[in-house]
DNA sequence: AAGATTTGACCGCG
DNA sequence: CGCGGTCAAATCTT
């Protein structure tokens, strides 16, 4: 507690002071010389810096609130004293009510579903990889359902307050989807080097092998534990692409538009290449990417249709914000596996949640493909 | 040794 | 009281 109040404090103040510098280079940049785009993004970076810094002051008061229903917000959602119901508390009495601020923050935090359809190939299927690092922290058999749910938290959770968490289900129906509810975004800024500096994505997709293995094991669990399916799951369906179906639990406005991804680097490699790949978009920027492509219109059955290579991030993303309460509707969206569909266009809606470095690639060709 | 996973136990909500 | 979600000790992996 006392440790995440430190970390809270000095994350304000770097936010602060980033923002300031950012100011600093964005009076540098307001030379007509400069391009609109390097302008646009540093004023994005600077509201983004803002804003996380006026959420962490805000955290605490703000746990009884409705989130904000505006893309590009930071919620505060998260208090970093009550990141845990019980443990990194000492007294009881603290406990019970941590417990209590907790099933509320529960229902405060931002949820959505994505049900990740994976056909690969390879035999290898999971939505196990967003981008983001999780920790399993518990596996639990659910009533009616034939697999197990995976319950993870962000890696970050004690170092950084990160209170992002994710549950991950096979669905009954489908054995080749998983459905994953996020819950909570990410306030972590994600330590591991951005896969969108690197100049191939092909040695995104190819340097996986021990993350893939992991990720194996993981499915391996998930897909095991209630033998009950007789069936094999290995829904080989010979190609590299992968479907996302996506559910928003929350506002019914705030649907995933259809996008595509092209996936230059899959090819024919071994398995271990045909899955999803932590590089491409381990950086949070497509994390917290991913809800700009949200488009109001999108309201019926839709399918994305992504590369493996691309489709990590997708999870991540934070849907536009819903309430706690409301109801469920899944939608399906659905994506032409066209690879012409590019995020750009909505792509300013949402940078200013997004903690991607500086020096992010814009000319990168990779990115933007 | 540090970090991640597993898994039985615990807890609050409905 | 059952269920889903989380904890945390034990165990495994790197």
């Amino acid at each position: 507690m006392e440790l995440s109040m430190e970390w809270e404090h000095k994350t304000l103040i770097s936010e602060l002071s980033q923002g300031k510098e950012l100011a600093k280079q964005l009076s540098n940049h307001l030379n007509p010389s400069s391009s609109l785009e390097a302008r646009q993004f540093l004023v994005d970076k600077i509201l983004s810096s803002y804003e996380k810094a006026l959420s962490l002051l805000n955290w605490g008061a703000l746990v009884d609130q409705q989130p904000k229903p505006t893309i590009g917000t930071v919620e505060p959602l998260h208090s970093f004293a009550n990141s845990s119901p019980r443990s990194e508390v000492s007294d009881q009495d603290c406990k019970e009510e941590c417990n209590k601020d907790v099933y509320k923050k529960r229902k405060i935090q931002p949820r959505w579903t994505e049900q990740v359809k994976v056909c690969s190939g390879t035999g290898l299927e999971g939505p196990l990889d967003d981008g983001y690092s999780w920790r399993k922290y518990g596996q639990k058999d659910i009533l009616g359902a034939n697999f197990p749910r995976g319950y993870y938290r962000c890696t970050h959770r004690h170092s950084q307050g990160c209170l992002a968490t994710k549950q991950v289900q096979r669905s009954d129906e489908d054995h080749s989807i998983f459905e994953v509810t996020y819950r909570g975004r990410h306030t972590c800024n994600q330590a591991s080097p951005s896969p969108l500096a690197s100049p191939s994505p092909k040695n995104d997709c190819s340097k996986q092998s021990k993350y893939h293995r992991k990720q194996q094991q993981q499915l391996q669990l998930l897909r095991e534990e209630k033998p009950k399916p007789t069936e094999e799951i290995s829904v080989n369906f010979g190609s590299d692409f992968v479907q996302v179906k996506s559910e928003d639990l929350g506002s019914k406005d705030d649907i995933f538009p259809p996008f595509s991804f092209p996936c230059t680097s899959l090819g024919n490699e071994n398995e271990e290449n045909n899955i999803f790949t932590e590089s491409m978009m381990e950086n949070s920027f497509l994390g917290s990417f991913s809800p700009a492509f949200i488009s109001p219109a999108t309201s019926e059955s839709n399918y994305f249709s992504m590369s493996p290579c691309h489709m990590n991030s997708f999870g991540i993303g934070y849907p536009n914000v819903q309430t706690p309460e409301s109801e469920l509707t899944s939608e399906i969206i659905s994506a032409p596996t066209s690879v012409t569909n590019s995020p750009i266009g909505d792509f300013d809606i949402s940078i200013d949640n997004v903690d991607f470095d500086t020096t992010f690639p814009f000319d990168n060709p990779d990115f933007f493909a």
